[in-house]
DNA sequence: ATCACAAATGCAACTATGATGCATTTAATT
DNA sequence: AATTAAATGCATCATAGTTGCATTTGTGAT
């Protein structure tokens, strides 16, 4: 991780008002390293040394601030990713594709990938959307 | 619920091969008894005599044999429906919209609507699909 | 630099969901 | 009615997530 990649988290704290703290920076390193989604599980393996319960506030408070968004793998294992669409506070727009590989079970957001559009029937009135996929992921095909 | 409806389940868990218990004929009755999933922790105060573990079980096998599909909502929490397309044994086929009500927190299979097509990237090979909308659903829309 | 204070962390305890092993009961077949 | 595999119940455990409270720390003002 580059000084710069670090400055541009700190920033992001700044923007939203929460302190610069080791273990928030940790997480957004963490998160941001890989190219998939990253499990609750997974996360608190990664954080070793800071206490469970502050990785779950760490992450409420992130995912409220629009800085992360929650992603429910076909397992109902939470899944956290860092938000690419601009979120805002409480007002989150990640309508994309969310992968789920029923190998490797990774989560991919394929937030290039348009979703189609579609009507509701009368009476429903749709805020946010997600298109979910399962299947095998690039990786797990090559083998 | 009427004899004839009683009679169908019979012969559904005939069909699966999965003996006509009390608890399994108690489960379907009460999921079909609403236009809405039923979330587990609803589902366990409706069988009341039923042991925690029992529920669990019955749910797991009904999902396997295809009889019912599993949603999580946007709390992380399983609801479960009865299948409406032909779904098959480990072969699932419930690619409708799942809409989850951020009143009520309901959630409405909408098996009429058909999913728009859409593409993958190069890699992934897609074997299921569903489209989740969050929103306000019609009941609570008329308040 | 120091101070003051709100914010963040850590720890203990608790709740809820779900799984597993094993003894007991029961549905289905003979 | 006897047999047996399947299903249930009970005890126990594991993991995810929450809450209250004491302690620490980042930050902004002196
Ligand atoms: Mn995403
Ligand atoms: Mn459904
Ligand atoms: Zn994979
Ligand atoms: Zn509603």
């Amino acid at each position: 991780m580059t000084e710069i990649t670090n400055n541009r988290f700190e920033h992001l704290l700044d923007l939203h008002h929460l302190k610069k703290t080791g273990p928030r920076l940790k997480v957004l390193a963490m998160m941001s390293a890989k190219n998939t989604a990253t499990s609750q599980p997974d996360l608190e393996g990664l954080m070793e040394d800071v206490d469970r319960v502050t990785l779950y506030r760490i992450l409420n408070v992130f995912e409220e601030k629009g800085i992360i968004h929650k992603i429910f793998d076909l397992n109902g294992t939470a899944n956290y990713a860092i938000c690419t669409s601009n979120c805002q506070e409480h007002h989150h727009h990640d309508e994309h594709l969310h992968f789920n590989c029923t190998v490797c079970n990774k989560v991919y957001c394929l937030n290039d990938l348009s979703l189609p559009a579609f009507n509701l029937p009368p009476g429903f009135k749709a805020e946010g959307f997600t298109l979910y996929a399962s299947g095998t992921c690039p990786q797990c095909n090559k083998k």
